[in-house]
DNA sequence: GCATAACTGTTACTAGATATAACAGTTATG
DNA sequence: CATAACTGTTATATCTAGTAACAGTTATGC
């Protein structure tokens, strides 16, 4: 803690002399990496399929409740609707999924895949699946669901924060 | 798997479908969404303190490790070298480190937080731990264990595939 | 009924993160 | 000493994410 002058690191030192132990004692730290590394891989997955992550989980989103409107798709993947419009574009222009009028709702569309957007969803599913299974290759099925499910308390306590007065 | 016409989600029908069951069941996704929630509320935590995250972690870095380089903070990182500038531009206009030259080396510099920066260091360092524990009331401490060790081991994997001839 | 509020998709705009190419100055290598 | 490699930097590009504001449509309250 004493404000030493030049001792810290010289170069050729060491490998890797792990400068960020105290970020990683950070659970946020730990998880943009985990996660950076994980997207990264996955970006260059999806490239074939010209998907990127969002597209996928539209277009997934989508095959999985044909019918929904651009609204429910935003919120069900958590994206603020002026940013859903471009994705959507995307996947019409691509084929993949139709923006047809909402019937009994004028301002609306329902979301429908096309058979070809059914079709590639089948594949990129698939090689997405094996990209999962490749990053969590070195996790047995007991601490892949303690992950997730981790996971998904971090998530949730977001959900539950409007009583106890720490954060509005 | 049919292409039923209207079914799927009629507006009202209940609260939240979960209409992403298939994209629950990977990793990486429920990863997103935790770790959207982490950086929401951090963003928040950081604030008052005129950090961001990037620049919060650049701070820690440089005060856990006085003397070090730009490319070296990059490094520890994992933020390319151009990216670094303004971080440590950034961090150098708030008074937080110093930008001297490195002896030894007119190339480079030795980046060295400043007393203040040290001072916002420990503020800000108690304020995100506390950030952390609070996303993370939900789990015992085993299972942040393990969150911790199964998120390293993700990020392991992209440094172990070289060999086996899977992703170049 | 009808004024008002709320919702739909959209445009425009902003901020931030991330990545690459290319550069001048400096150091290391053969 | 010529060449390669490294330092920080500029410029540029793409993607993510968020807010404000809008016209058209639907729902609500009186």
């Amino acid at each position: 803690m004493a404000d030493r002058a030049e001792p810290a690191v010289k170069a050729g030192s060491g490998p890797e002399p792990t400068r960020d132990a105290t970020l990683r004692s950070f659970t946020g730290y730990t998880m943009k990496r985990a996660f950076h590394a994980i997207q990264a891989d996955l970006k260059d997955v999806l490239e074939p399929f010209g998907l990127r992550m969002l597209t996928f989980s539209a277009l997934v989103v989508v095959v999985d409740n044909p019918g929904l409107r651009q609204a429910e798709l935003a919120d069900a993947l958590v994206i603020e609707r002026p940013n859903m419009v471009l994705i959507v574009d995307q996947l019409v222009e691509a084929g993949l999924i139709s923006r047809a009028p909402a019937e009994g709702d004028r301002r609306a569309y329902a979301l429908r895949p096309t058979e070809e957007g059914r079709a590639l969803y089948q594949r990129a599913t698939a090689a997405v699946r094996a990209h999962d299974e490749r990053m969590t290759k070195n996790l047995d099925e007991e601490k892949r669901q303690l992950l997730v499910s981790a996971l998904g308390l971090i998530e949730a306590v977001q959900w539950e924060e409007d009583d106890n007065g720490e954060r509005s």
